[in-house]
DNA sequence: ATTGACATTTGCCAAATGGCGAATTACAAT
DNA sequence: ATTGTAATTCGCCATTTGGCAAATGTCAAT
């Protein structure tokens, strides 16, 4: 990527380590990244992949998330969500459900997945007359 | 990267993209990537990128979030995962499928477990009948 | 079998990421 | 100023990502 339109994030990881403060050399070493390639993302040069993203996070005292909305990584709102009923859904997953399903190769809980939208289509009626017409008999 | 077969990651996008369903042509133009570069991510043979995991997540169903978790990108609560692939535990309950179930009413989960263990018991004796062919015309 | 319509895979290529070592730039303390 | 040393930038290159188009596979309907 060259000369970002608007790269404010290699400005905010600069101002970020040296308000920490460290040098290129010092986080290149401790977030094991070439302090040449962590100069280029600094001044705009380069843009981090996640990997560098997330191993630069810590050391300049960054959430994983935090930095990776700052990237354009992560949509706004799709922040981790530790807050109870914020948005989600009202209505959750039986303990005990959980528990018995956990038990089954995710391949299983994919295919019960499965399952359970093939019922709620019947349920709610044949809808695909248009396209597929099913062979009934 | 060649052939980074021990990733599950291709394994479970391509389990989420058939269960939804769609195919890798039609999610090639939701999520705008090109569709071979989608199969490829599928079965391994490249690793896709922040950006292409973010256009693939709401088309597949996932959270970004969560499926950056589930590429390596973000550490997982408890625990460090450091290469991609790794820091998924296979025996557990897959988020997206805890999401999709935890929509549904408890009466409706517990059903979903009940016809569970039909099938699993009726896999069990599958050769109790062993003759009985299925008159599949 | 043949056709046709999709779906997936492969070959090839352009662009981007990221490392290494050399050159260059600060910035001390003589 | 000049020397020394640490920090930053630059040149070059390997590796990876991702797209396009052609090849191949799949499968239903002739």
């Amino acid at each position: 990527m060259v000369t970002n339109n608007e790269s404010n994030l290699g400005r905010i990881l600069k101002q970020q380590r040296i308000s920490v403060p460290l040098t290129l050399q010092e986080l290149a070493s401790i977030a094991r990244v070439s302090s040449s390639h962590l100069g280029r993302i600094e001044r705009g040069e380069r843009f981090p992949s996640a990997r560098v993203l997330r191993r630069i996070a810590k050391p300049l005292g960054f959430n994983e998330d935090e930095l990776f909305m700052l990237a354009g990584f992560l949509s706004p709102q799709d922040g981790v969500a530790d807050e109870p009923g914020k948005g989600y859904n009202q209505r959750q997953l039986d303990p005990s459900v959980a528990k018995i399903l956990a038990e089954e190769p995710v391949e299983v809980q994919r295919a019960i997945i499965g399952i359970l939208s093939i019922l709620k289509s019947v349920a709610r009626g044949i809808d695909k007359e248009k396209e597929e017409p099913q062979p009934l008999k």
